[in-house]
DNA sequence: CGATTCACCGTAAACGTTTACGACAACATT
DNA sequence: AATGTTGTCGTAAACGTTTACGGTGAATCG
């Protein structure tokens, strides 16, 4: 294929190089490239009539050659997980992280794109050809697991990366997360203010941090309470679409029967609200619902307490944090990598019942 | 930079390149990338010697020297759009569709990447910086709108591409679609059956094509049928949250007021079902309800019923038809375009009255 | 006025691949 | 034995950039 360009000549537009723009403008490759970069050494003149003409003849660098001779990409890759459903935890979750980052990257040059592992193919080998092929300079990995293999080989390979989680595989890499240990805390306090004791935590079965990190929570903040934990109360939901229709059935077989339930899932309520009315019994009434949810949540009766995060805001903030990684390898300055929580936002409803 | 790769060497692991494994092996990089490309003119012997090294080195070939050399990436560009709330149309829904593209496309070692136009950025010029860049070797387009200028740029652009939607804009590029046309007619055809005469069309605000298709069925079944359209009846839904709620606020004001709608947005039932039980009113005896809907409609209470879409299988066709345009440029042979309407399933619920 | 500095620019090497071309040995054909 | 064929491999150019280095002329200095 050499010399053969792979989109052949439309007598439209032509494919414009820095070749050709040098030659229409009758000066060196090495200036064109040198002013179109602003560096220093390239008069103000020769700088503007090369940006100039690079506009009019819509010459834009070809990646590829830009990433052979810099070793950088400009490709910043937002790692997602499917689970063995096809399901994402995040779904309407992401695209707003997404565009968070992106309006953060691209005052950078840097594009961002979204890499799914496919269910077809394992997740590690997945991430192993985008990392081996050096197809990104950067990664932000979410779906972090509470000991996550991911975070130990990328350091191992030297890629800079941010995660979305914490991890107790820990190289020292910035992270961002969402409160979950204060919206456990935040609930807890609610729920008892307002009588209640026999408080249910229903989390999805999954190995994800943040599961252990609501379940640490929710032990450590009932404790300092004085309420004994009841193991039966914390329950595992299905991921299935109605698993929350489940869980309503586990929950009320439970002896004694929890009055609330502190959920994580924002598609779960919908289930629980089914399920507690399959069963003649009514939500806030019957049983207290508090957690994490979506724009979603508004759509239920009666309303729907809960949290929400900015989601852009976080994404704002991932972009900030993977910034200074990439300049500066590896995590050099341990007082500079941004490692923070974004906090929550209760939102108030009229799933919390009032016991006294 | 030059000399200086960008990844320090740390001792662990060294980013292995073909020269180190042509030196390693003692032949010549020519005859290694022969091997690892399996072209013919090379000893079998070499060849899984080749190989076998090549694994053990943990070498993959670098996709920048790649792509500047064959002209392609390699890569290929799921494009999404949100629209001004930031919102998608597909959430839920894209995660499906890209994991079946991928199943695909990764058999012939194609990379699948999610291009999201950042809401900060104009959807037409971030479009035109992966096109100039040549960032991939083709494009899928989703939110197709009735016109639509990205069809006819990319086409003079000469980029290979398929379009998730149809438009009046038509270079004939493949596309694939889902059936909103014979949804909409199959939902009259089962409404009237039922007794139903003052049928509803509800979509969200926008110039996306598909809303014209529905519009244009809507039409074309109701006269078929002996039916006069009441304009009155094709109204507009708000992007926002309780867009269903305001919904069952308009149409419960019409008068006649109808007796049946059909949605095509599959949070809009949630918000419906509430604006409904607002009223005092039940869905499926005082409004029936049908239109497209995904895994969530299952939480609903009664039963909706809905339309649902194989989405997994619509990713692997719009491979298959984003594969031919890319060794065939232009659209040559236009039987083998690929452009069909993926079918739809019916789901049978309980929010459809028997008026009889 | 000669020497030095400075601003600007051209030259060419380098990034990591692929591949056209030619070279060479082994072997088969007359 | 000369010629042709085949299988295998090395050489080097090419892809489109960036950038270190050196060169040129003009301005500045002693």
């Amino acid at each position: 294929m050499l010399g053969m360009t792979n989109y052949p000549d439309n007598g439209g537009h032509t494919l414009t190089g820095i070749r050709d723009l040098a030659r229409h403008l009758d000066i060196s490759i090495g200036t064109v490239s040198r002013a179109l970069n602003n560096k220093p050494d390239v008069n103000q003149d020769t700088k503007s009539k090369v940006l100039k003409a690079a506009a009019e003849l819509g010459y834009v660098p070809n990646q590829a050659g830009r990433a052979l001779s810099k070793g950088r990409t400009n490709v910043i890759g937002f790692v997602l997980q499917t689970d063995s459903e096809g399901m994402m935890q995040g779904d309407l979750f992401f695209i707003r992280v997404f565009d968070g980052m992106q309006s953060v990257l691209t005052q950078h040059g840097l594009n961002l794109v979204a890499l799914l592992s496919p269910s077809t193919v394992d997740p590690e080998t997945y991430l192993k050809q985008i990392v081996a092929r050096r197809f990104t300079d950067a990664l932000v990995l979410s779906s972090i697991h509470r000991n996550d293999a991911r975070i130990s080989y990328l350091s191992d390979q030297n890629l800079p990366f941010a995660t979305l989680g914490r991890s107790l595989t820990d190289v020292g890499q910035p992270w961002l997360d969402l409160d979950f240990d204060g919206v456990v805390e935040d609930a807890i306090h609610r729920l008892i203010a307002k009588g209640h004791r026999k408080i249910a935590l229903a989390l999805p079965r999954s190995d994800l941090n943040l599961r252990h990190i609501m379940v640490e929570s929710y032990r450590r903040n009932l404790a300092r309470s004085g309420i004994e934990v009841n193991e039966d109360f914390i329950v595992e939901t299905d991921a299935g679409d109605n698993g929350g229709v489940t869980l309503v059935h586990d929950l009320i077989e439970l002896n004694p029967r929890p009055t609330a339930v502190i959920y994580s899932d924002h598609i779960l309520p919908f289930g629980i609200y089914r399920g507690l009315a399959e069963n003649g019994l009514t939500p806030g009434q019957d049983l207290s619902l508090i957690g994490v949810g979506t724009r979603l949540a508004s759509l239920l009766t009666p309303n729907l307490s809960h949290y929400r995060f900015n989601l852009f805001d976080l994404g704002v903030r991932i972009a900030e944090a993977l910034l200074p990684t990439m300049q500066d390898r590896p995590f050099s300055d341990p007082a500079k990598i941004i490692r923070e929580s974004v906090p929550y936002t209760f939102i108030d409803g009229d799933s919390i019942r009032d016991m006294a």
